[in-house]
DNA sequence: GTCTATATAATGATAGAC
DNA sequence: GTCTATCATTATATAGAC
């Protein structure tokens, strides 16, 4: 298997060249803020012969899109099968994140932008992380959760945090961005929280089940001049 | 106290409808995506006037974030004195979400797009979170860490998922973004994970802790060919 | 303060030579 | 396939009337 990178050996045509500019460029300062003629730039072309090959810079996207989509399928199947292999990608990726860099930048970009496919690949991940999930409690090793579709979201959400949080994550540790120590120095601490939590024991839990059993039960009547408090998201931002 | 929201009487001039139209279409669509034009029509204004109150659409950003950050400050200090205040009202404006949309998805894309305030307003709510799990640590509330400024960061962004990836999470579990219905079904779960962890023992932990102490004991070689594999990340994406 | 009109530059896209 | 030249549109920003 080893390392299906961008630039195979066929894959070296200008088209690709062009494709790859703007992967990473895309990545690197979202679709809006990147010109065709910057990517034609970066690719030593013209700007006409961008158009020329992938007839607008809308549809340029979508072929970006689909190819790094394409690229963390393994190119196997379509966005729907085994769901556990994107999971498994994505962990290799972020494992190796200088890499893959330009890929986790795009990927980035594609969820925070909401393109379509964006969404997919979003909910593929979900999907992955959720049999992974109900495996690990199956297993013993994870415990059991009341809602596990909701806890998959969660986990798969705190995971994409890493890459669409990176340029603060690693300001934050005097990195710049996900480099591999900012990588190491995140680890034990999220594993610890993923272990052991965060509070000492079961008050706040109890206490938002209770308060949203309160509001559960007469059904949160919204009247008018907007009443409706939501009930406390836990810890702080 | 209650409620300092953007539109107060004296507030209500044309210079500060076009400061209202723009952090909502910023916030919405961000910067690059958003034309002054746009703004002006939003504001039912020309486009000329918006240049010629703010001097330019950079000039005119910069007010922006200055404006969200002085309303999520409470208009006193700079952004340097009481960090807690910061945290605390953040905390609010996410139990409120249908009354402070438009400032939350404003401070989203100032925390993304990374401006200058953007980023100084990150470093003061990992500060203000710091010291409030730093206090709960005292009270016994929470479990004490070995990276307490690492913890804060990961706990910090976390937070902030929820802003930044609103549609994603909306999404999944079937809501327009961050409706007060959402936030209810992610409560018990991310609380549940906050409280008991997720994984059934200290397996991982361990696992972690002893693979970092092999490579950082040998200081991890890093010989060319790009060999740098780094630390698994906790779960998977 | 607010507008219309306009300057100037950049954008996405086309035409046509080679 | 690739380029230069160019178009049409939109962008930010300015000038000047009211």
């Amino acid at each position: 298997m080893v390392n299906m990178r961008s630039v195979s050996v066929d894959d070296a045509t200008t088209r690709s060249r062009i494709r790859d500019a703007a992967v990473a460029l895309f990545g690197r300062a979202g679709y809006a803020a990147t010109s065709i003629r910057t990517i034609a730039d970066e690719a030593s072309v013209s700007a006409a012969l961008v158009i020329h090959h992938f007839g607008s810079k809308e549809a340029l996207r979508r072929e970006c899109d689909e190819y790094v989509v394409a690229e963390i399928m393994g190119r196997k199947s379509e966005l729907d099968g085994d769901n556990r292999a994107i999971s498994a990608t994505m962990q290799q990726w972020l494992s190796n994140t200088s890499t893959y860099r330009t890929e986790l930048d795009y990927l980035a970009r594609m969820i925070l932008e909401g393109s379509e496919l964006g969404d997919e690949l979003f909910d593929a991940l979900v999907a992955g992380t959720e049999t992974m999930l109900a495996e690990g409690v199956a297993a013993g090793t994870m415990r059991a959760s009341d809602d596990p579709h909701m806890r998959a979201v969660i986990v798969t959400t705190q995971s994409l945090v890493t890459l669409v949080l990176e340029r603060q994550l690693g300001r934050a540790i005097g990195e710049e961005g996900l480099t591999p120590a900012a990588i190491r120095r995140m680890t034990l601490p999220t594993l610890d929280l993923y272990t052991h939590g965060l509070y000492a024991d079961d008050t706040m839990l109890s206490a938002a089940r209770e308060a949203l059993e309160r509001t559960a039960g007469p059904q949160s009547h919204k009247g008018p001049g907007d009443p409706n408090q939501d009930p406390d998201p836990p810890v702080e931002g």
